[in-house]
Order: C-alpha cells, then structure tokens, then sequence
DNA sequence: CTCCTATCTTGTCAGTGTCAGGATAGGGTG
DNA sequence: CACCCTATCCTGACACTGACAAGATAGGAG
C-alpha cells in the first residue's frame, strides 16, 4: 500500500501509450546518434522506462526499426503529397513529388536511411511492406498519368533518390550555398531532364 | 624457449602483415553481417588475432571502418576505370562510368554502403578525404570533356548514385529478371538522358 | 650481447540485446 | 463485492561488444 501510494506520487507503473512514446524516443536517439549507435536501452530511458520494457511491444530492436520504419515510409510519402498539393498538371506534380522526395530526405536524414539504405527492419512483416509498397505505388501512378511505362519510373525515381541520397549524406556541397529557390528550381530542371514527353 | 617453439609450430607471435589482414577480415565480416551488425572482435577472429590486436593498427573500429573506406573508394574509382577502357569518346566514356559505378555497388553493397551511406567512416582523415576527392574529381573530368558544366555533374552524379543506391539495397526487382545485356542497355538510355547536349 | 621499440596478448570494465521470472494494474466474471 | 486473469512493466542474469591498461614477445639498432 505504501508502495503503491508512492508510485502514484512519482510515475505510473502502466504508462498508458507506451508504444507511441518508444516511437518518438526512437525516433529521436536515431536522430541524435545515427542507426549504427542506436541504442533500444537509450531509448527506453528516453521514455522513462525499463529496458525491457519495449520487449513486449515490439519484441526485438529490429522490430522497434521495423515498426518505425513504416511509420516513416508514410511520412516520406505524406512529403511527397504536401508539395504536390500546389502544383497543377501531371508534369508538375511529377516534379512536385521529386521535390518533396528531397524535403524528407533532408528534413529527416537518419529516417530516410533507415528507410533504404539499413538492413534492420524486417520488410517482410506486412506493415512495412504495405507502406513502402504505398509510396511506390504513388510514384507509379504519377509516371502514368504522364503517358510513362517502366523506364520513366526508373528514371524519376533514380534520379529524385540519388540526388535525396547524396544530400542526406551531405555529400553535395554545392547546394548549401544555395538559397531554397536556387535549390528548387535546379532540381527542377533535372528532374524535367528525366521526364517523359 | 619451449614456448618458443610451440609457437612457431602453431603460429608466429608477429603476423608479418597483420593491417592488410585486417582489412580483408574487416571486409569479409563486413558482407556477412552488413555494417550495422560490424564487430569487431569478429574481425579480430577472422584474422586468427586476439581481440585487442586491431587497436596498435587502427585505433579503434572508426579506424578501421575508415581505412576500409579509403581502399573502398579506390576500387569504386577502379570499377568505373575498368568500364571506361573499353569507351570510345567522351559520351560513351561518361556513360561508363555510371555502368561502372553500379558495377561496383552490385558487387560490393556493404562497402558501397559504407563510403555512402555511413557515419562511422571519419572523412576528415586525409587519406579518405583524397580517396573520395579523386573519385569525384574524375566524374567532374568526365562531364567537363563533354562540355558540361556544374549542373551536368550534378545529374550524371545523381542518376548513377541512385541506381546503384537502389540496386544496391534491392529495391529494384524489375532489374533482377533481366540479363546482363538488357540491363546494360536500360541504364545506358538512362544515363544518356542526363548527359548534357 | 643488450636494450629498445613495435607488435601482439591477456585481463578488465562499462554498456548492449535478449531471455526468464516476478510485480502491478485494470477489467471481467462469479 | 471478491476473485482471478491478462496485458503491461520491472528486476536480474547472461553472453557479447568496444575500449583501456598492463604484460609478453619479436626483431632490429647500438
């Protein structure tokens, strides 16, 4: 009873939402620390909790990333969305989606990388596999809706992911010195490049 | 000195070359385990050392990642080199080199992964800071003989990097069901797209 | 022959992921 | 209301990891 009346006055033993803090936790230490030092008892004492606590939501480390994974592949495709919300016609939203392709890549580096370039999550657990198929399904909808086949997906994609790649890699030095409206509109143009027609 | 000789009979105290063992053991456990899976006491097995052995060599496991990543860049620059002997002029030497640039990720993933898309590598270590300077200097040389200018880098650079990017994290399964030759001729198509003129 | 330095080993420490077993909360059943 | 049942969370333990300290060994310089 004393115990109990203690806990109260401090922290519940149940945290209600558990499952979505470690979310954000995790997603905050990967941001912090990278996916090669990710830590699921840093994470765990980010959310003020034991470091078995995460066992029971999503078993392993792998399927805290798994889990996080698809929470991030529908970001990465709500990005895409967000810049093509103001553009007008299939070409240009084409472009808009490479665009916001870039955004997530930049605003979210270590994200994107657990996304395509980790060996982590499991994208065989279907969470994962719908939501990365989702996004791909976008992109090719907005190759059709230009009169693309396969090789014009390629080509958008290839492109948007290798320029999104390098720049979260910090790789493209040019493009610091840029203000957004230079950088926007040389990507622009070689996303047009590509394009089909 | 009966010590002495038991050892010599099993295995010399002094490896000889222990650092260029290292290395391929570092690799080796690299396309194992992936990097995020990297240890290395595994290394130091591999190579028939004890575990504190690497350490006189390379500091610490940054040191060795960065080492490998300095020879991995050498061999990235060779892949394309290795395309480019057999080009005539300097369109079909640039689209080379993007041929050889997914070469090189398809054959070695990890090692691609881990000049790419790693933090553990330490680039401001002069000797991966050149290695990785020289391979970029080379692409800039491509599109200059072409007459192409700081954009025209950035779209070769991009749509190579993004095919190998994806294919080396098999993202690209339309790719896996073609031969060798039509491959080669769909990424060919595509690089010939970004190429300016 | 002696010493000196580079090289490699052994031993130890804190930190990590995972598993087993125990504690707690809250809801459903009698 | 009393009971228990399940999901949730904690504590403790184990093997493994990277890093450091101190000792052992080899081979060359003097």
């Amino acid at each position: 009873m004393l115990r109990y009346h203690r806990r109260m006055a401090t922290k519940p033993y149940h945290h209600g939402d558990l499952r979505a803090a470690l979310l954000t936790a995790a997603e905050a230490e990967l941001a912090d620390h990278g996916i090669e030092s990710f830590s699921l008892r840093q994470v765990a004492k980010r959310a003020g909790v034991s470091h078995a606590a995460p066992a029971h939501h999503f078993g392993d480390a792998n399927g805290l990333l798994t889990a996080l994974a698809a929470e991030g592949f529908q970001r990465f495709l709500g990005a895409m969305l967000a810049r093509e919300a103001s553009a007008a016609g299939a070409r240009d939203r084409a472009v808009a989606a490479g665009l916001g392709y870039l955004d997530f890549a930049l605003s979210r580096p270590t994200l994107f990388r657990l996304i395509f370039s980790s060996r982590k999550p499991d994208f065989n657990k279907p969470a994962l596999f719908e939501a990365g198929d989702a996004a791909y399904a976008h992109l090719v909808a907005l190759i059709e809706d230009l009169g693309g086949g396969p090789p014009d997906i390629l080509a958008l994609w290839a492109m948007a992911h290798g320029i999104a790649d390098l720049a979260a890699g910090q790789r493209l030095r040019m493009m610091v010195d840029m203000s957004d409206a230079e950088r926007i509109e040389v990507i622009r143009r070689l996303l047009l490049r590509v394009l089909p027609g």
